[in-house]
DNA sequence: GTAGGGTTAG
């Protein structure tokens, strides 16, 4: 393909110049209304309307339009320069589709001359953005050999901006080859080979038939230049086996092929053939390799991930000078971003030995979002203008909308949609960016945004439709999830991986083993079970939807585990307090398997840990985390905080947060607030919501909760009663089962029995923030406690019978229950709840019978 | 013949 960024301006020799007064009998032209002509009025605003009085001249339109059609040419053009006796030919008040007629009169009859003064003409006027007119010029300078011309002429054409216009231009070079043979041009060698990229890039078998009979027809297929292309055409066409075979046919190979070849393998991730190629070439002896062939190998490894391969091509680039091709050097810059190490990328940029292009930037932006460095990725998005004379585009606005949904600004999302909007970019015509942004909303919790954007976007693609998943599955809205993927299956959208993934993500959500089992059963009829990510993704489910045996099962059976396969496992048993399994297993892990540790193992561990031996167990578990080198990974210390302060060591585990220091995130904060309100330290909580708003960060829902509990801890019902407003009418946090939770037992604790009841009813019905879920046992539960501990049996014995109805499966709710009783000596109903509590336990939870594997 | 963007498993 043509470089965008070569792009040379037409000589400005071949333009003529005109007054604005020129102009204007063109401009009075109904045709304004055209967008394609919008340009013509920026060219001259000086120029007004005026009614249009075209109609005599449209029947000379028609008139030239026939002559031409008729291949009376010269008559045409004797005809035409009659409307422009002073030889100012923007008298001709003409409908400007006749220019490409009037062009192809230019060529039929070699009138190069008024040929390029009408290019200039249009040229000036704006119009060079008229499909029919670039390409009746390109024609044109073809005819008259001018190649050069006519490629310049080609690079300029706006609709080469294929990501916005979405391939038009490949379309366009294949019309405008048509147009040549029927015009009966002799194509040159360059349009041969352009027209064969252009089937490349559209993947047009249908095209590439005529296209070949006329290459062989003309023995073209011997030339090393076709040859070339037609290697590339085929790697486009991901017919990599065709390519192969059109290279070993050739009889000369030079430097172009090989990188073709070594390009192609690298596209298709072929790492390890791409090397082979680069291998073979060198034994060759004769070609010596390019920078082109270095750029092949480092796509490769960016491709592949392989950071050491790519680290060893940027040695060699800078052994060899050719780090200063800024093609080059911001190919290692992605490199690196996307190979994650973000060090790496920094440094490159910032050295400046290559010319920085808006895709270095866009490179950078890409890599800080992708390692959560999200505040860097906004910083150097907001410094593009002020540091360079680049303007962001869509994939810089793509790159950085992730960053701002990982930081939870959702005006920042906003504020892209609204550039997006104004650019006038059609959200239909860049699939990519409107998922992006359906994709954001939904982690920032506006459904709403991402369903109104995803009904707009035209052409919603199987990534867009699994933006759209995510944000109902993010957002509790499994209902509409499972709705929207019924909706899928009998769209023209094919389900993929993904969506298969949070189809199972989204029956775990539920709970549901009937449902969770049929998309089991979906993944395993469709093919999609052999993918670690699926099998994975089943695991959890299963183990999210009380069948622990089925994940067992299915554990035992996979034949290919990685760290995530053993992190399911060990994370669904922290959650169903199987803390002994988790230990056992991870024991396991270590003897037989060799995935290593991670962030997540080392959480799971630190809470089993803790959860088994309480102070002691977390600090065992800080022992591993120092020798396994997770001391500065923010999400393990935190854990570790935490598990200190549930322990109640809240020293440790606030000598573990001061000394945490810039690594320090939001979440840091939130279990710091409810590790001081746990341990009756509600005024050291208050405290730490001032310096955390000091260091910039804003309480969210988390931290809210945090509060609450530490007040309900420390007996602070005033303060807790504030917070509560505070996160409402302050914040626009609207409370959630937890929060409620907290509060009611905040009045619970504090022996006001009576006002927690009247909380509990408020809350369970529909009021002003919505309904709570009423078959969750949390309110009712720490309600229960609160009756035990003030020995309150009239409420107790109320909360209790709900929560015998409400949750059938946990046992903590009848011990209580008879606890209550047992404190006020009611002997006989204690015996009446430890026999329900007995009949429970012999219920078998569901088997794995029904799913085959 | 040449560099950049979207969804997903704990």
């Amino acid at each position: 393909m043509l470089s965008l960024r070569n792009k040379q301006r037409i000589p400005k020799a071949l333009f003529l110049h005109f007054s604005s007064s020129d102009f204007t009998p063109l401009l009075r032209c109904n045709h304004l209304c055209n967008p394609l002509f919008s340009r013509a009025s920026t060219a001259c605003p000086d120029i007004s309307l005026s009614q249009n009085s075209s109609k005599v001249v449209n029947n000379e339109i028609s008139l030239i339009k026939s002559l031409i059609r008729t291949c009376k040419f010269l008559q045409s053009l004797f005809l035409f320069k009659k409307f422009c006796p002073s030889a100012s030919i923007s008298s001709f008040s003409a409908d400007p589709s006749a220019f490409p007629f009037l062009i192809r009169s230019c060529a039929s009859v070699s009138h190069l001359d008024f040929g390029i003064c009408l290019h200039g003409y249009l040229t000036k006027c704006g119009f060079m953005s008229c499909f029919d007119i670039s390409t009746s010029l390109i024609a044109m300078y073809l005819k008259f050999g001018n190649n050069v011309g006519a490629y310049q002429l080609f690079e300029e054409m706006p609709s080469r901006d294929k990501k916005f216009g979405s391939g038009r231009f490949f379309e366009e070079t294949l019309l405008l080859f048509e147009e040549m043979l029927a015009l009966d041009l002799l194509p040159c060698l360059e349009a041969v080979r352009l027209a064969v990229v252009a089937c490349g890039e559209l993947s047009r078998l249908d095209k590439w038939q005529w296209l070949q009979s006329f290459i062989i027809d003309y023995g073209l297929d011997r030339n090393p230049l076709i040859g070339n292309s037609l290697i590339s055409m085929y790697i486009k066409m991901e017919r990599l086996d065709l390519a192969c075979c059109t290279f070993d046919a050739m009889e000369e190979r030079d430097l172009v092929s090989w990188n073709s070849l070594i390009t192609g393998h690298a596209q298709a991730k072929n790492w390890a053939d791409a090397l082979n190629v680069y291998l073979t070439m060198k034994d060759h002896g004769n070609i010596i390799h390019n920078n082109v062939t270095l750029l092949g190998l480092v796509v490769a490894c960016s491709q592949a991930g392989y950071l050491e391969q790519g680290r060893t091509i940027h040695g060699h680039c800078v052994r060899a000078g050719l780090l200063s091709d800024f093609r080059l050097g911001t190919a290692i810059l992605d490199m690196y971003a996307k190979c994650g190490s973000i060090e790496s990328a920094e440094m490159l940029f910032g050295e400046g030995v290559f010319e920085k292009s808006l895709v270095s930037w866009n490179s950078l932006i890409s890599g800080y979002s992708k390692t959560g460095y999200n505040h860097k990725a906004v910083i150097l998005f907001k410094n593009i203008s002020a540091y360079s004379n680049l303007k962001p585009d869509s994939i810089t606005l793509a790159n950085v909308i992730p960053a701002y949904s990982g930081l939870g600004r959702l005006e920042g999302i906003r504020s892209i949609h609204a550039v997006i909007l104004k650019k006038g970019l059609e959200m239909g015509a860049d699939v990519v960016l409107g998922t992006s942004l359906v994709d954001a909303y939904g982690k920032c919790s506006d459904v709403e945004a991402a369903e109104n954007l995803f009904a707009c976007i035209k052409g919603a693609d199987t990534p867009t439709w699994n933006s759209m998943l995510t944000a109902y599955y993010l957002n509790d809205n499994v209902h509409q999830g499972m709705l929207l993927f019924l909706k899928m299956l009998r769209s023209q959208v094919l389900p993929d991986t993904v969506t298969v993934v949070l189809l199972l993500q989204m029956c775990g959500q539920l709970g549901s083993l009937k449902q969770g089992s049929m998309a089991h059963g979906y993944s395993l009829t469709k093919g999609f079970s052999s993918h670690l990510k699926i099998e994975n993704a089943v695991l959890d489910m299963y183990m999210r939807c009380s069948s622990v045996e089925a994940s067992e099962q299915l554990f035992r059976l996979m034949n290919m585990k990685n760290i995530v396969t053993w992190n399911t496992m060990l994370s669904g048993y922290v959650k169903i307090a199987s803390h002994s399994t988790t230990m056992i297993l991870f024991s396991q892990m270590q003897l037989e398997s060799v995935c290593r540790p991670d962030s997540v193992t080392l959480i799971c561990l630190i809470q089993s840990s803790a959860a088994l031996l309480g102070g002691h167990g977390a600090e065992v578990a800080h022992v591993f985390v120092l020798k396994l080198g997770f001391a500065s990974a923010t999400m393990v210390v935190n854990s570790l905080m935490d598990a200190y302060a549930k322990s109640g060591i809240i020293e440790d585990a606030s000598s573990l947060f001061v000394h945490m220091g810039q690594t320090r995130d939001q979440c840091s904060w939130n279990v710091m607030i409810a590790a001081c309100g746990m341990n009756g330290q509600g005024e050291k909580a208050c405290e730490l919501l001032k310096e955390m708003n000091e260091d910039g960060y804003e309480p969210d829902s988390v931290t809210f909760t945090s509060l609450l509990s530490a007040c309900s801890h420390s007996g602070m019902i005033e303060e807790g009663c504030r917070y509560f407003d505070l996160m409402i009418n302050k914040y626009n946090i609207h409370p959630d089962l937890e929060h409620w939770t907290c509060i009611i037992d905040m009045f619970g604790r504090a022996g006001r029995l009576e006002e927690a009841y009247q909380l509990i009813k408020y809350s369970l019905n529909r009021n002003r923030f919505g309904v709570i879920p009423s078959d969750s046992g949390a309110i009712w539960g720490a309600f229960l406690e609160a009756c035990r501990m003030y020995k309150n049996i009239e409420l107790g014995e109320l909360a209790g019978k709900k929560l015998l109805q409400l949750s059938p499966q946990n046992s903590g709710y009848p011990i209580l229950l008879s606890d209550l009783y047992a404190s006020t000596m009611r002997w006989d109903e204690v015996l009446k709840v430890r026999q329900v509590l007995n009949d429970r336990r012999l219920v078998k939870e569901p088997g794995f019978s029904s799913v085959k594997t």
